[in-house]
DNA sequence: ACTTGACCCGATAGTAACTACAGGGTTTGC
DNA sequence: GCAAACCCTGTAGTTACTATCGGGTCAAGT
C-alpha cells in the first residue's frame, strides 16, 4: 500500500510516517519505479503499535528502544518494566500536580464575576498579589508538565 | 541592578530574562554606558507576576494578554475570567486524560515479573495486542498532553 | 599595571513530536 | 489531454525555554 493508506489505516496524518521513517521507528519500505513508498501489512502493526505507546504518552525514545528490546527475545525484560513503572510514575507526579493546579484555578475563577472592571478584577488582584508573595524565590514551586504532546486519532 | 541579580530574585535564568524581552514580556530596561542592561524594581515585579502564571501553567501568550489588559484599567474583566476558565478547562480535561492513562499504565506494569524473557514478557504482549486490537483508528482516543513546560525553580 | 574570575553581550541552535508549507513530479479517471 | 488527487524532498514553524559560542566588561587582588 502507499504511504496515504498506511496513514488512514494507522490513524496519522503522512507527514508523521515520513517523520517516523526518518526517526527510524519504522524501516525504510522498498519504493516504486518512480520513488513512491510501498507498504506491506507488517509496516501497518509496527504504526499501530508506535500509535499505541503514544496513546499512553510513551516518548518516541522509549518506543523506539521497546521495539529494539522486542526484536531480541532472549534479552531480560527487566528493562521493559522499569521503563513502564518510570513512565508510570512521571504520569502519577503531573497528575498530582494538575490535580493542585485545578484547585488554584478554580480558586482564582471564583475571584470574578461578570461585568466589572479590569481596575477591580480579583483575578489580577489576586495574581499579582500572590507574585508577590512568591518573592524569595528559593522555595521551589511545583513541576507541571513532562513534555507531552497533544495526541489525537482523525478519520 | 544588573541581569544576573534580576534573574536570581525572580528564580529563573538569566536567558530567561532576555527571552522574556524578545517575547516583549518585560520592558526593555535603560544599559550601562558598555550596554549592560539596567534593571528597576517595576521589572521584578513583572517578572513575578510572569513566574506565578507561569507556576499555574499558563501560556506566555496569555500571560502577555493579561499584562496588556491589567494596564488598561477600564476595560471589562470578562477576557480575564475567560482566559482563567478556558486554562482551568485544560487543564482538567488533561488531570482527567491522565487518570485514565495511570490505570492502563498500573494494568501493564501488573503483566509482567521479574526476571523473564522478553519473549514472553506481559506488558510486550499486551502493547502489541492492544494496538492490534485499535487497528480501526475511528474512534478518537483519549487526549493526553497539552503542550506544557517542566518548571522548576533553581536556588 | 596586570591578571583572574565572575559577570555581561548578541546570535545561533537544540529540545519533542510533530505540522505546514513550497515547489515540484505521478497517477488516475474522464 | 487535462484536472484532481496523490506522492516526493526539504525546510521552517510550534512552546518555553536552555546551551553554547566567541567575544567584551568589571572588580578584586597582586
Amino acid at each position: 500500500m502507499r504511504i496515504g493508506e498506511l496513514a488512514t489505516k494507522a490513524g496519522v496524518d503522512v507527514q508523521t510516517v515520513r517523520y517516523y521513517e526518518r526517526e527510524g521507528l519504522i524501516d525504510p519500505p522498498s519504493r516504486t519505479a518512480s520513488g513512491y513508498r510501498n507498504y506491506g501489512p507488517a509496516h501497518l502493526e509496527r504504526m499501530q503499535f508506535i500509535r499505541h505507546c503514544r496513546s499512553l504518552d510513551m516518548p518516541l525514545a522509549d518506543v523506539k528502544r521497546l521495539i529494539a528490546l522486542s526484536s531480541d527475545k532472549g534479552v531480560s525484560c527487566d528493562e521493559v518494566n522499569g521503563m513502564v513503572r518510570t513512565h508510570l510514575e512521571r504520569v502519577c507526579a503531573k497528575r498530582a500536580a494538575l490535580e493542585l493546579l485545578e484547585k488554584q484555578l478554580a480558586g482564582l475563577n471564583a475571584q470574578c464575576e461578570s461585568g466589572h472592571r479590569v481596575a477591580d478584577c480579583g483575578i489580577l488582584q489576586e495574581l499579582i498579589h500572590a507574585a508577590r508573595g512568591e518573592a524569595c524565590a528559593c522555595h521551589p514551586t511545583q513541576t507541571v508538565g513532562m513534555r507531552s504532546e497533544t495526541i489525537t486519532r482523525r478519520h
